[in-house]
DNA sequence: GCACGATACTTCGACGTCGAATATTTCGGC
DNA sequence: GCCGAAATATTCGACGTCGAAGTATCGTGC
C-alpha cells in the first residue's frame, strides 16, 4: 500500500523552504478543505446546468424546501448565510421563472412570504437526485468507519470556531 | 467527556425527516468543510482589515511571494484558481498602491511579468504573521496525531477528486 | 393615542469575478 | 520567408453580492 501525493502535498513542499515554521498537517488539512469545497461547488454547478438551474437558484429552492416550501426572505438569508439584500434579486428571478410566489403577509404587512410553486418544487426535486452524487463518490474513498471519524474530527474543530466568546 | 452538537448536527437533524436516505457522515463532513472554509475566510478578511489589505490583494501578494516575487499574470491566475481576465484588475490596484510593478518581457513581447516591490514584500510579510493564527487556534482542538490523521483522510478524498479520467 | 425605536424588505451604487471578444506576438509547417 | 494556429494579456459587458440608505410597518412606553 503506497501513499500518493496530491496537489496539496506539492503546495506544501513548495512553501516549506520559504516558510520553515509551516505546519504541514494544519496547512494540509485547511487547504484540502478549501480545495474540496471548491471542487464540489464546481461539479454541482456543472451538473445543475443540465437542469438549466444556476447553483444559486437551486440553493434558494433547496432552502425553501427545507422550510416546508414557505419562508420569509430574512429566514432564507440566514439559512443561506448571505445578506438579506441579496435575497430580493434571487427571488425576483425565481418569480420570473414561475418557481416561486411572493405572498404578502396579512397579519404583518412588513413581511412577504416566499412560497414554492408546484413547478418550483418539481425543479428542486428533479435536481435533488443528482445532488450529492459527487459527495458520495469522493467520500467512498473512505470506509464507513473512517467517514464517521472524519466527520467527528471536523465537528470538534468546528465547535471551536462556533463557540461564543461572551 | 460529553460530545456536543454543532450547527451541522442541527442542520442534519432538520433535514433527515424530509430526506430519509441522507448519510449523516457524508453530509456532515462535506457541510463542515464548507462552513469551516467560509469561517476561515471571514476571519482572515477581518484580521487583514487592520493592515488595510483586502483578502484578494493579500492573496495576490502571497501568490507572488510564492514565486520569488515575480510571475506572469497567467501563472498567478493558475495559482489563484481564477480567470486570467481577473488578474488585470487585481494587478492594477496593486500597482496603484505601489506594491507591484509591471515589467514587459523583452524576450517574449506578449508577456508582462508582475514583480513585487519592496513595499509590496513588506506589506505581505507584515500580514503574514497573523495569517494562519485562526487556523492553528481551531486545529488545536485536535492532538498532533489527530491532525495528521485528519490531513491524511482528506488527502485520500482529494485524490479521488483529482484523479484524471482520461 | 402618540411618538420613537425596532423590524422587514427593497433600492441603489460599488465592487470583484467571469466568459467572450480583441490586439499583439510567437511558433510551426511547408 | 510566409501564413495560419496558438499563446498572452487586456477590454468589455453582464452578473451576483454586499453595505448603506430608504420606505413602510409594527410594538412599546408613557
Amino acid at each position: 500500500m503506497t501513499t500518493t501525493h496530491d496537489s496539496v502535498d506539492r503546495h506544501v513542499e513548495r512553501w516549506l523552504p520559504v516558510l520553515p515554521d509551516l505546519d504541514a498537517d494544519v496547512e494540509g488539512a485547511v487547504t484540502r478543505m478549501g480545495v474540496l469545497t471548491r471542487h464540489l461547488r464546481t461539479v454541482k454547478e456543472r451538473v445543475l446546468a443540465d437542469f438549466d438551474l444556476p447553483a444559486h437558484e437551486y440553493d434558494t429552492l433547496h432552502a425553501l424546501a427545507g422550510r416546508q416550501g414557505r419562508a420569509a426572505p430574512s429566514e432564507l438569508a440566514a439559512d443561506l448565510a448571505m445578506a438579506p439584500a441579496s435575497i430580493t434579486a434571487r427571488v425576483d428571478s425565481l418569480v420570473e421563472r414561475g418557481f416561486v410566489r411572493r405572498i404578502p403577509s396579512t397579519v404583518d404587512r412588513r413581511r412577504v412570504d416566499v412560497e414554492l410553486t408546484d413547478a418550483g418544487r418539481a425543479a428542486w426535486h428533479g435536481a435533488m437526485d443528482v445532488r450529492g452524487a459527487e459527495e458520495h463518490r469522493l467520500l467512498r474513498a473512505l470506509t464507513p468507519e473512517e467517514r464517521r471519524l472524519l466527520s467527528d474530527l471536523l465537528r470538534r474543530v468546528l465547535l471551536v470556531a462556533e463557540q461564543q466568546v461572551d
